[in-house]
DNA sequence: CTCGGCTGTCACGTAACTGTAACGGAAGCG
DNA sequence: CGCTTCCGTTACAGTTACGTGACAGCCGAG
């Protein structure tokens, strides 16, 4: 599994450093951000998994963040988890309404934040947290980097293992070829859409082999999505 | 949401019992098999949202109902946990294999089962939370491109489908010829407002195949509207 | 080095979709 | 009732987007 992303927004340079060493240590990868436009910047930047923000920051309100991410387009769903000081219960209210995922209340243990974002990852993001997914008759073992249907071995080359994996993750979601291209080859790497088709046939060559009923569905100029049912 | 409705199959009457009790209080309906062809049955008329599915079954094995209910074109991808008996460890494979897409170990607590089926079902059927508009009978889910009418599924072209998303954000509303080719074309594409037209009887056709009521009401010299009610 | 697997790109064919025109019928209007 | 306007319907040609096979470059294993 590759590992989740996770921004940190703190002004606090003691807690950051903290929190860095802990969510390391649970196998995240970690960013940091020290004000509001920094947080901007970064998660337009990095695309985070989830945001841990703190409310107090200088330049932009924790609140004001919050609002804004679920403005953009490309991150309405980004998790964020936000953290207040003690007894602000009003501003748990307003930051809960704002947009935020959860809240954590200062001060805090390190093992308690990193619960609370495993809580939020699993319940967002369903497949990070298994061992294996399947889909109909399709299994994909993640430990053992394996794929079958109905019970037969299939062999995938690293590209499209990933991009299976990626519409497991959401099943049924249709993704464009720009989309797709952010998530399975990452965002740095410039590749032309039209390889996204080419690799689409080579998961649904090996996917259906033997003449099974094609699991991936064309959307026409939208992109493709995983769907079992018949057209 | 609507409360899904849970189908266990189970020949054992105690744990039926205590499942059907535990799942009412979780907010679930619930309905009972004792046995493989029941549980077919059930399926074929309720409709159920997942089926909890023992292994161990008089008449019709865990397993077999499982690879029929994945042979059955109307719910290839029902949800499907299985209860299985401690150290079966080759059963969890085959049962995986077979389209399970969990499986529950007894003895287990009945949280547990609980916890695995809103698991399965926030996994497997992320569509239904997600963003969907829809009027009368007519259901579009944006996420995943799809649309159905009384549960069928309909197929749309691109502009079909970006028109038919516009009178469902404005239900009822008349729109004439050019307010649609702006809202739908784009405001710097040129084409005879008479396109319109041909694109609402391609959207009417595709909307009343199997002779339903049509959904789209012309105005005469004003446009079209999406209407349900008769004149 | 050589080989085989994997990747990204291209070119070509084709199926699906699009816009326009043309015809006929329905609706308004005197 | 005749005329006009507007709309439904069909057909068709142009366009677009996708599927497919081929191929060269890359890279690590042997």
């Amino acid at each position: 599994m590759m590992k989740p992303y996770i921004l940190i927004v703190e002004d606090e340079a003691a807690l950051i450093t903290l929190l860095h060493y802990n969510l390391e240590k649970e196998g995240f990868e970690v960013g940091e951000a020290v004000d509001g436009e920094e947080a901007l910047f970064m998660i337009r930047e990095r695309r985070p998994d989830l945001v841990v923000l703190d409310w107090m920051l200088p330049s932009l309100s924790g609140i004001e963040v919050c609002r804004r991410i679920r403005r953009m387009p490309e991150h309405k769903n980004l998790p964020i988890i936000m953290l207040t000081a003690r007894g602000e219960e009003t501003d748990r209210i307003r930051g809960l309404d704002s947009g935020a995922d959860d809240y954590v209340v200062k001060p805090f243990s390190p093992s308690e934040l990193v619960a609370r974002i495993k809580a939020v990852l699993r319940r967002l993001r369903p497949a990070l947290s298994e061992e294996s997914i399947s889909y109909s008759d399709l299994r994909m073992d993640l430990a053992a980097h394996k794929v079958t249907r109905d019970g037969a071995a299939i062999h995938l080359g690293p590209t499209e293992f990933r991009l299976l994996r990626h519409f497991l993750e959401h099943p049924g979601r249709v993704f464009s070829r720009e989309q797709l291209l952010d998530a399975v080859w990452g965002q740095d790497v410039y590749v032309e859409s039209r390889t996204v088709d080419v690799h689409v046939r080579r998961l649904r060559q090996a996917l259906n082999a033997g003449g099974r009923a094609d699991l991936i569905r064309t959307v026409r100029s939208a992109g493709y999505a995983l769907d079992a049912s018949e057209s």
